[in-house]
DNA sequence: AATTATTTTTAGGCAAAACTAAATATTTTT
DNA sequence: AAAAATATTTAGTTTTGCCTAAAAATAATT
């Protein structure tokens, strides 16, 4: 069996790993707020558990086993996620806290339950894929961030990067949601920010908002 | 701030405080299936934090805090176990294991919104009332045990004593579920073995199974 | 290539929550 | 009331998961 804590290193090194290859002890002392003593303790465990390869001075990167671990959390924390927002009527951005606590909940029979009750998502409410039961992710949507998109472009907003309170409350403030359908109007040259038409008007959004903003393009 | 370990023991002082007035080193010591000497190390942690009465060698009591906490888990055990049962359709008795992990999210709005969610519900699936916001248990019903029922009268079964995975089996298969009719038709002398009428039709349990049958007799 | 800076690891420590074994209280039985 | 049985506490260990401080390795800069 795992501990929570475990289970939270392997997520920490698959979100770190999914730009790079593998993730640095610092990345994850950062990561998980704690100090790059603690992380080289458990790579050492995790390693001889054998879900992550790690070699001192080289950082971490999940195996097989490790990396249907942490799907299987990350499935959880987005399926708790989509029954908090969908279900109890949680705004978007008052729901990370709790998944975290309840993706550790131990019960696959639990999991596939609340899957089927929420009507099996492809998605949660933040736009990110569910792994669906077999701990694979498949999201043959084409992304990429709005501040990327060409001009004249129709996409469809499906998800943010940084999914800190204060982005997602602007977004909501300006009605920028899920699912919501965006025409790039213009880029202006000298701040590279974008008039954009959203919900029948059009809208300024600086190229900061616009990195942040995961769109489909086709 | 309090451990899930800290929770544990506050539950079952209350849990075994519910008959006699408080609850000695080995009585939580077999329930919490611990050895008593971590017993003792854990109550005097707990009086320091002024959520317990304990005195040596004279067991512990739960204070006004510690109640309030106490009731607090009770509350999200069984709403969880309400979620469980009604909304993803678990049976009754596979629900208990899960629910002791559930009970330990820590989130009020979570706890609030669930039970809006559910309808605000006065009892759990085993008969057993739901601690309101304020942490005051509120069950006006005249409640006994089957075994103690006189004999022609009317009853509904409003929960189990023991809740057991094999007596919750057995009263299933028996379709003897919560807020069924039953009347009390015969005491058999030699045994007390009941003949009740239940469904429609005669049936004989052992006195065991009565003394574990709640029942609201008014 | 040497020095400096940064990153990572090692070594040792601490608190929480359990344990075993031994000592002490309390309760029950004779 | 003494002896025996039972219950409880004390003392000392263990494991987990974090920490600080110092040492060692790697990377960056001059």
């Amino acid at each position: 069996m795992r501990t929570s804590s475990e289970e939270d290193y392997l997520k920490a090194i698959y979100a770190l790993s999914i730009n790079s290859e593998g993730a640095s002890t610092n990345a994850l002392a950062n990561h998980l707020k704690m100090k790059a003593s603690s992380i080289t303790d458990m790579l050492k465990k995790l390693s001889e558990k054998g879900w992550v390869h790690y070699e001192k001075y080289k950082g971490a990167s999940l195996n097989a086993d490790g990396t249907t671990i942490a799907l299987s959390i990350v499935r959880k924390h987005r399926l708790w996620e989509t029954f908090l927002v969908n279900k109890l009527k949680f705004k978007w951005d008052e729901v990370h806290e709790i998944a975290e606590q309840l993706e550790h909940i131990n019960s696959n029979e639990l999991v596939d339950r609340l899957d089927d009750f929420l009507g099996n998502p492809k998605f949660d409410p933040h736009g990110d894929p569910i792994p669906n039961k077999d701990h694979k992710i498949t999201d043959s949507r084409k992304r990429s961030y709005l501040s990327e998109v060409k001009i004249n472009s129709e996409v469809i907003i499906i998800g943010v990067k940084d999914s800190s309170a204060q982005l997602l409350q602007y977004l909501e403030k300006e009605n920028m949601i899920l699912g919501k359908h965006i025409s790039v109007l213009e880029i202006h040259d000298f701040d590279k920010s974008l008039r954009i038409a959203i919900n029948g008007k059009e809208l300024n959004i600086s190229e900061r908002v616009a990195q942040n903003v995961l769109v489909q393009t086709n």
